[in-house]
DNA sequence: GCCGTTTTCGGCCCGACTGTTTTCAGTCG
């Protein structure tokens, strides 16, 4: 059973219990909802935790629900959840998914038309939507009848659509948002918030925040975005809208001396803000986008805030990062002032996964770019070297003889750009395959030529997790073999990886002392985030690189940094922010 | 049901918007 699903079977319950009823059971379906999403968002399978012994590692999911789990995975079911859903409809549950539909109105409908197959209800409510029998149901009406008839067809078409987007894929579309807000003069300031401002790897809807004193007119600016699908919601100092791709823009507007506090609001994440919020209840106060609300005082009077900075400040925290606001541990570092520093992108000094044109007739895909454009290109991004990493000649077409050449004609290369400019240092480097059997794709000989390679998987991705761990291993064994490129072989979107035992790998990376990567390229972001934290706790080092194919990806460098601090990492950490010289000894170690 | 440098018992974020109401329930982020 996968993660979405189990997080599926956790909401049903919460549905189950606010069906049930929602007063009594409140706080269930509040820790219900909360182990959902830890589950949801976990980059292990339960099944995996479950023989690990580590599914207590889940922050939200308690000793009870781990019980139920280990149930679920033993026997496919949970005694517990069945007792708990066996007085609602199966028919309820598939409405769920619907915008819009929450548990009250799914069952009120269900059981109002006498529903009763699971398979076809949605079909179902929207025939009777279409005939016109749910306006006249107490509690619906008109509006809400033709309300449910769009979100059905927003729903059924966002099924095939609706996948989260890759970072630079939301950055572009908040940005032609943005500007067309500024185009308003009533709006002072306007900046992405929420997941796109914490980096995550993908992002679901675009918040927008706006500083303005003519609310009203920057909505009604706002909800006359011409490439707008339709207005899902327009008030006060909130609006959303529905784009093309299925994609939401919500926005949030507050003046600017109150901006600070809607900054820290609409960064989130939710479970960062239930955090900080229920620590500021403890001390007597109440926090909200609009400012600090002193409870015990006789008036409604709210303290404002200008900045995000004086916002947790005044609650006794340091500024944090938006990037490591997940309530991992972060506010008690803040309150505590012990947060980390961490790296920025003007700490990198090279990248080490670049493929150029070179003509190295690869297994795989070839740069589009010549060396001499890359290494123009790294001056300009005030580099101090970098590594080239085509990948390894192709062995299925190449004879030995052949492969020793090609290299030898690349390193030469190499040493000529080397002699020919000095301000950008460059390695002799290769992406070369670990094959099934764990030996590389080229033999000692090969890698003579080089400086080092970095190593990883491109093929043979259905192996169990210890046979591929062995196989990974035995790769990065290679005394030429320095760093571990895109670990997991994801790709956001379309695959996920293939299971590690990364307490296994870190161990054997901080003995021997192998590097990982964090790719940059928006849809690897590999290793992830919460490895990346993982790993920092074994002593692990990092290289950031972009595993660019074309001049122009080089600039993604920024979103692998981003990764490398919502793992908590510094500059310490990562190895390409190290002097030329201490890094050339490194890859000869 | 979860969780803990004020607690292993007694708490649990906060406000916005919509539609159907005439003061609120349901949903959302």
């Amino acid at each position: 059973m996968s993660n979405r699903e189990i997080a599926m079977l956790l909401k049903n319950v919460a549905a189950a219990y606010a069906i049930k009823n929602e007063q009594k059971y409140r706080f269930q379906i509040i820790a219900y909802q909360k182990a959902a999403d830890a589950i949801e968002s976990s980059t292990s399978e339960v099944g995996d935790l479950i023989q690990d012994n580590k599914l207590n590692t889940l922050s939200g999911v308690g000793s009870s629900i781990q019980a139920s789990l280990q149930e679920l995975i033993k026997t496919g079911k949970v005694k517990h959840f069945q007792e708990i859903m066996e007085d609602v409809p199966k028919a309820v549950f598939p409405l769920l998914n619907i915008p819009s539909f929450g548990p009250k109105k799914a069952y009120k409908l269900v059981t109002h038309f006498k529903l009763n197959n699971d398979k076809t209800v949605i079909e179902d409510i929207e025939k009777i939507a279409r005939t016109g029998k749910i306006a006249d149901l107490e509690g619906f009406g008109e509006k809400s009848q033709s309300e449910i008839v769009k979100a059905i067809a927003e729903f059924h078409s966002g099924t095939t659509k609706n996948v989260r987007m890759v970072l630079p894929f939301a950055q572009e579309l908040a940005e032609k948002i943005i500007t067309y807000l500024k185009q308003s003069p009533d709006v002072l300031e306007a900046y992405p918030l929420g997941s796109l401002r914490r980096q995550k790897s993908t992002i679901g809807d675009v918040d927008i925040a706006v500083a303005t004193n003519k609310s009203q007119a920057v909505i009604e600016h706002f909800v006359n975005y011409p490439y707008k699908e339709r207005v899902l919601e327009k008030g006060t100092v909130t609006a959303g809208l529905l784009v093309s791709g299925g994609k939401h823009i919500d926005l949030m507007v507050q003046p600017p001396d109150r901006f600070g506090s809607l900054l820290q609001h609409s960064t989130g994440s939710k479970q960062h803000n239930i955090h900080l919020r229920e620590y500021a209840l403890k001390k007597g106060l109440s926090l909200s986008e609009r400012g600090i609300k002193k409870l015990d005082a006789k008036t409604d009077t709210i303290e404002k805030f200008k900045t995000e900075e004086a916002f947790y400040n005044a609650l006794g925290l340091d500024w944090m990062p938006p990037e490591i606001r997940e309530d991992t541990g972060e506010i008690e570092a803040a309150l505590s002032h012990t947060l980390p520093k961490l790296v920025e992108l003007s700490d990198i000094k090279g990248d080490f996964h670049l493929h150029s044109s070179f003509p190295i007739e690869p297994s795989h895909d070839m740069g589009k770019d010549t060396m001499e454009i890359m290494i123009e290109k790294a001056k300009k991004l005030g580099y101090k070297y970098l590594g080239f990493s085509e990948h390894n000649p192709s062995l299925s077409k190449h004879t030995k003889e052949q492969i020793y050449s090609i290299l030898a004609k690349r390193r030469e290369k190499i040493e000529h750009l080397n002699m020919v400019q000095k301000s950008v240092r460059v390695f002799s480097l290769l992406e070369t395959d670990i094959l099934p059997n764990g030996s590389l794709a080229i033999d000692d000989k090969a890698a003579a030529y080089l400086d080092a390679t970095l190593v990883s998987i491109h093929s043979v991705f259905g192996m169990d997790k210890k046979t591929m761990t062995k196989r990974v291993l035995t790769g990065l064994s290679h005394p030429k073999a320095k760093i571990l490129t895109h670990p997991t072989g994801r790709l956001l979107n379309q695959r996920n990886g293939y299971e590690l035992n990364w307490e296994e790998v870190f161990l054997f990376c901080k003995e021997q002392s192998k590097a990982v990567e964090i790719n940059a390229f928006p849809n690897r972001l590999d290793l992830p985030d919460e490895l990346v934290r993982e790993a920092l706790k074994y002593g692990v080092k990092f290289f950031i690189d972009t595993d660019s194919h074309a001049v122009e990806q080089m600039d993604m460098m920024r979103y692998g940094v981003s990764v490398a601090q919502r793992g908590w990492a510094t500059k310490d950490d990562i190895m390409n922010t190290l002097e030329y010289n201490v890094l050339a000894e490194w890859f000869k170690k």
